[in-house]
DNA sequence: CCCGGCGGCGAGAGCGCTCTCGCCGCGTGC
DNA sequence: GCACGCGGCGAGAGCGCTCTCGCCGCCGGG
C-alpha cells in the first residue's frame, strides 16, 4: 500500500499506444497536429494507465510552475483577528484553481521572515506573487521587486507614486469615507468625530482624507488615532468625548473600533443612534450585525478583491511581458467601488 | 529588467569554483565528505554567484517536494466566518517553514472541487496532506486515503472507528463541555440548557457528549440543536425559554451561538448572568470578548493544533514509512487540552 | 506523371539536478 | 618497503518531460 506501483510516464503511455513520446505530448497538452484516430488511442491509453504527468520535469523545461505565491506581511495579529484574511484568500483560491495554477501560502511574521521569502521567491518555484503588505515601513515590497516577479499588491502600496506601473487592488477607501460622513450629515449631525485607524497605512491614511473631503475644515478635536482594534477604537472614543462631550456623531475606521465605540458610548450613557450616530468599515461579519445595535457601515467586497488581484496577475503572466510596465490594457491599479449598509446605528 | 540573467546552475558553480558538479551538490546538501578548504572554494562559489538549487530538477529525481497540502472542505461558509482558520494555517505555516517545507493551499467548496483536488494529490506534487473535513458525507477523506498520501486530519474523522491509524489532532471538546458544565453547577445552576452545535460535525456531538457526561440524565427539553452561527444560536435560544423559561444557565456550543443567545435573552429581559448564566466555546476572539458581557468560555488553542497536525505529518514523511499504521513511537490521533476562560458571562 | 510543398509524426537532445560507481592518493600494518 | 584499505573526489547516467528538427507520405499543380 504504502508502496504504490510506480506512476506511468509519458514512456509508457506512448508504448501502450503504440506511438511516440512526443506525440503523447501533444495530446495532454491539447496542442494540435494530431490526427483524431492516433488521438483518440493515445487518450484511450492515458486513462487506462491513470496517467498524470509529473509536474516536476515539466517545470524543469517550461520553467513555467503554474503556481503562484500569496504572501501575507503579518508583523501583527491584526491580519488574523478578522476574517479578511480568509475571504481573500477565497477569492484568489477561486481563480487561480480556475486556471489550473496553485496557491503557495506565506506568511510572514518578523524581518528573519523576510530572507526567508526573498529566497523562496528567488528559488523560483512560483510564476508570480500576490503580496499583503500593510506597513509602512515593510522591507518586503522592495524585496519582491527585487527578485524581478511579476506581483500584484493587495491594498495600494505606500511607494507607488515612486515607482510606477506598480500593480494593485484597492478598495475605494476614499469614497467609502465620503459616503459614510455624508450619510452622517444626511441625518442631520454636524459635530462629526473620525476615529482613524493606525495611520501607517494607507488604507487608514485614505478613509481619514475622505473624512477631510467632506468635512472640509474639521475641527482637529474630532479626530482621533486609533489602530484598528477594538480597544483602541473604545480608547480614542473616550479621549473624544473628553474633549468634544457635545459631538453628535462618530465615524470610525473599521468595525472593530466601532464596536469599542459603542461601548464606550454606553459606558457614558450616550444612546446610539439618538445620540451618537455611530458609521464604522469594512461590514466585517459577525462583528457588524452582532454589536449592539447593529452596525451601519461600509461594505467591501474582499472576496472580489482577492480574485481581482488573481486575475490581474494571471493575465500579466499570460501576456509574458513586462510585468512592472502599463502597457495600456489595463490600469496598473484598480480599485473597488463600496457600499453603505444601513442598520441601526446611524 | 524583465530580462533577468539566467539563473547560475549547478555546473556554473562547479566551473568557478574547480570542481566538479557531484561536489558542490554535496556542499549544498550539506552531506560530508568534502575537506574544508574545498568546501569553503564551494560555498564562496555559491554566494557569488548567487547560486539558488532548482527545485524543479530536485524534485525530479529525489521524488520529494518538501511541500504540503493544505486541504480545506468547505461546503458551507462557516469556516470563513471565524478566525480559525486563519489561526491553524498560521501554526501550520511556521511549523512548516521551519522545516523548509512549502503550504500549498486547496480549498474546496464543492464537489466538482474534490475531483480536481484528487487528481492534484495524484499529481504527487507534495509529499503530504492536511486536512480539515467538517462534515460527515464529506468523501474527501475516502478520496484521499485512496491517493495513498501521508494525511493528518484536523478534527477527528468521522469514519476513525472503521480504518486503523488514522491521524488526527483533537482538541478536548468533550472534556471543555465537561468544564463548562460543571463550572455553571458550581455557580449553583441546576436548570442548565445547550445550545448544541450543527450535529454532523463530531466537535459539536463531542461537546454535546460531554454536557451529558456531566448532567446525567438531561431533561431533553433542555438541549436544542443549533448550527454554530449567531442566527442559529439566536433561534435555539429562544426555542429553549419557550420550552423551559424556568433555566439558569446555557452552555453554547460555541461562541457565536453563545452571542446569538445573548440576544434572545437580552430580548426576552433575562439578565445575564444574574438570571442565566453563560458559556460558550472557543474562545473566539474578538467577539468573545465583545459581547455584553463578555463571554466565559472554553478556550482552545488553535494555533497549536495546526502547529501540532504540521509536526505529526512531517514526523510521519520523515519516518517515511507507512503512514497510515501505528507504530508504537506515537498515538494515531492527538487531543489537545482546553482551559476554561472566567469573563463575566457565567 | 512527376515534383514541390505541407502536415503529421518520430528521433533525440537537453532542462538541472542527484547518486552510484570507480579512480586515485594517502596512510597503515606486516 | 610493499600491499591493502579507505576516504575524497570526478565521471556519467538518468529522473520525465518538452520541443526542435527532419523524415516521410500525401495531395495538388504543372
Amino acid at each position: 500500500m504504502s508502496e504504490s506501483a510506480p506512476r506511468p510516464t509519458l514512456e509508457a503511455v506512448a508504448a501502450r499506444a503504440g506511438v511516440s513520446r512526443a506525440t503523447v505530448s501533444r495530446v495532454v497538452n491539447g496542442s494540435d497536429g494530431v490526427r483524431e484516430p492516433l488521438a483518440e488511442r493515445v487518450r484511450r491509453a492515458v486513462d487506462e494507465l491513470g496517467y498524470v504527468p509529473n509536474q516536476a520535469a515539466r517545470s524543469l523545461v517550461t520553467r513555467r510552475h503554474d503556481a503562484i505565491a500569496v504572501i501575507v506581511a503579518e508583523p501583527e495579529t491584526r491580519v488574523f483577528a478578522d476574517p479578511f484574511f480568509a475571504r481573500q484568500l477565497r477569492g484568489i483560491s477561486k481563480e487561480l484553481t480556475a486556471h489550473d495554477n496553485q496557491l503557495v501560502l506565506l506568511l510572514t511574521e518578523d524581518r528573519d521572515d523576510h530572507a526567508r521569502v526573498a529566497r523562496y521567491l528567488a528559488g523560483g518555484h512560483v510564476d508570480g506573487a500576490l503580496v499583503f503588505s500593510l506597513h509602512i515601513d515593510d522591507p518586503l515590497p522592495g524585496l519582491i521587486q527585487r527578485a524581478g516577479l511579476p506581483t500584484v499588491f493587495g491594498g495600494r502600496p505606500h511607494w507607488n507614486g515612486g515607482e510606477d506601473g506598480v500593480r494593485y487592488v484597492d478598495t475605494d477607501n476614499r469614497g467609502g469615507a465620503r459616503d459614510a460622513v455624508r450619510h452622517l450629515l444626511g441625518l442631520g449631525r454636524r459635530r462629526i468625530a473620525h476615529i482613524t485607524g493606525a495611520l501607517d497605512q494607507t488604507s487608514a491614511v485614505d478613509r481619514l482624507d475622505g473624512f477631510r473631503d467632506v468635512m472640509a475644515d474639521p475641527d482637529p478635536a474630532l479626530v482621533e488615532e486609533g489602530d484598528f482594534t477594538a480597544a483602541g477604537g473604545e480608547r480614542a472614543m473616550r479621549a473624544l468625548l473628553a474633549r468634544r462631550p457635545d459631538l453628535d456623531a462618530v465615524f470610525a475606521g473599521n468595525d472593530l473600533m466601532a464596536a469599542g465605540a459603542l461601548r464606550a458610548l454606553r459606558e457614558h450613557g450616550r444612546r446610539v443612534p439618538d445620540d451618537v450616530a455611530v458609521v464604522g468599515f469594512d461590514d466585517m461579519l459577525p462583528i457588524a450585525e452582532q454589536t449592539e445595535p447593529p452596525l451601519t457601515t461600509v461594505r467591501q467586497d474582499i472576496e472580489e478583491m482577492g480574485r481581482l488581484m488573481a486575475r490581474m496577475l494571471l493575465r500579466d503572466l499570460d501576456r509574458g511581458t513586462a510585468p512592472a510596465e502599463t502597457d495600456g490594457t489595463g490600469p496598473s491599479g484598480v480599485v473597488l467601488p463600496v457600499t453603505l449598509v444601513r442598520r441601526d446605528s446611524a
